[in-house]
DNA sequence: CAGCTTATTTCAGTTTTACTGATAGACAAC
DNA sequence: GTTGTCTATCAGTAAAACTGAAATAAGCTG
């Protein structure tokens, strides 16, 4: 093999330090072995690389053309090196998201976009799924990393970190309670009860949170667009992300509720979440770090 | 160095073959070399890469994650070496050609894009001269080849194969001869030499092409695109390749010369020219072939 | 132009590295 | 159990790369 990985570094060094005695200083080598080196890469080549006529040697324009593949290769080299250091030290190959529907706009991009950068050959899965889902995810080892809202209770196997928050309105569609409702009076708790709710949940039938669930009557799905739609379809009032309904609003198609003795507006922290029973791998360390780096700015809410 | 292009062949070599064994017999080895290069290899990178608790060794899932970038590795090692190979067998680094501006509609593409594929890493240089120009760029070593028209002398300086043959039309502007030309009646080649002619030549005063230059009085410029403004402006008439006025003669823009006791087309010979002087190298001699390959099927003219 | 510095090359000797071949233990199929 | 194939280990060997010194050449400086 007449290009080996040792050969093209000697070689991209005599091209970088203009000859062989300051490419053998920046190797930690004695002249004489690049010169060795050199001249049987030439041999075994059958092609001459530098021209010695001079003091100093100047590349041939064979070693000119041969110049951008050989950096390609030692870029190669390097990246491969650089993985097999991050694998070491603990990068998982894969690194898998699994993210609540309604926090798919949640800033989760821009930590992603950095760790990226740090690791550019690390794998990345975003899945999206319903919170108790998420966290089943993150339990059955299918994800490294769950992003949610925050749970009244978490079970001992799970750590958590606070990243953000985001604010819930209470929305309904505009005609939904013109019988009850009196023109400039507010809405009692009691009236709500009898009003239809549409309700975010797992597909478990048995969880629901009791922070969202106030009506007697309760319709369920698993994810937000629906709920959505059945909201402005009349069906019921809901819960929603502020930035999810924040077009209808403008537009008319939903309502605030006009609350009377309780507020319409909820602000629910925004967790990551990670099972205590696998460890962590550098990659999810890195985005928990990136992602609550900006907790303190996207503390606000998400609205401008 | 963990990595190098001799470990990188041995570990895809595993992959590949699914056992050290098997990777011994391809690579020309005794099994425990193979043995000892992994065993090496997963002791500086401080990684397991392959797991041998089983008959045959399976790779981790650190190998598998590393594996693409070490294909890549070795693809650009493969790269390099072919390119290597190629420069000692003659490729130049890179392959200049100046093609005289009527002949940029001609069928040099196509062999242009075999070329590529058969050498990716060849640097190619199109350059449009005029014909004397792009002679001249050939003996001055800036130009590698010309395609150029045929010419009455070629110096013994230059070998050349004939390519493909263009057919040239006189033209002139529908009413440069209205006063001269009787209805009905051709023109005869004495009323033609009073008449002023476009004449395409190089920039070099000297030379002109007695074949082309049938009037006493004559306009030059260097390129067609000026020749057809100058004629379709109605200042002279002109021989210009057929591809070139083919719309302007369906337009009514520009009309042939209606002649009388001579044709008003001309079949012409294009050439590709080298510079004996100089070696030609392999890409040189590869494009020669290709496009004088397409010659019998392209003697034709191009209109269909 | 002479002297000085710095380069390259050659060569013998040495060190390092990789390879071989034999051997032993392990696993799976028959 | 036997057999064939696999991997791991080890001592010895072969190859390769490296070192350090010496010779030669090229460019710079006063």
């Amino acid at each position: 093999m007449a290009f080996t990985s040792e050969s093209v570094q000697v070689f991209l060094a005599v091209l970088d330090r203009g000859s062989f005695s300051a490419a053998a200083r920046a190797l930690g080598r004695v002249p004489s072995a690049v010169s060795m080196a050199i001249a049987h890469l030439e041999a075994e080549l059958n092609l001459p690389l530098f021209d010695r006529s001079g003091r100093e040697p100047q590349p041939t324009a064979a070693a000119r053309s041969l110049e951008p593949q050989a950096r390609l290769l030692a870029a190669q080299l390097r990246q491969l090196q650089a993985q097999a250091l991050a694998l070491t030290q603990g990068l998982e190959s894969r690194l898998t998201l699994a993210i609540a529907p309604e926090l798919l706009a949640a800033e989760w991009r821009s930590p992603l976009a950095t760790l990226a950068q740090e690791y550019p050959l690390l794998e990345v899965e975003v899945l999206a799924a319903p919170q108790a889902d998420a966290l089943a995810m993150l339990h059955a080892g299918r994800a490294n990393l769950a992003l949610v809202f925050e749970r009244p209770s978490l079970d001992g196997r799970e750590g958590f970190q606070e990243v953000s928050s985001e604010i819930l309105v209470a929305v309904m569609a505009p005609g939904l309670l013109a019988q009850t409702l009196q023109p400039g009076a507010g809405l009692r708790e009691e009236q709500l009860t009898n009003t239809r709710q549409i309700v975010v949940a797992s597909r478990d039938l048995a969880t629901i949170d009791t922070r969202f669930a106030y009506a007697r009557h309760c319709w369920r799905t698993d994810n937000h667009i629906a709920a959505l739609g059945l909201i402005e379809a009349g069906l019921g009032w809901g819960w929603l992300p502020q930035s999810f309904v924040r077009s209808q609003i403008a537009a008319g198609t939903l309502v605030e509720m006009p609350f009377d003795n309780l507020t319409n507006r909820m602000e629910l922290w925004v967790d990551v979440v990670w099972s205590k029973e696998r460890p962590l791998g550098l990659g999810a360390r890195r985005f928990i770090a990136l992602v609550s780096a900006g907790r303190s700015t996207s503390k606000q809410p998400k609205s401008t």
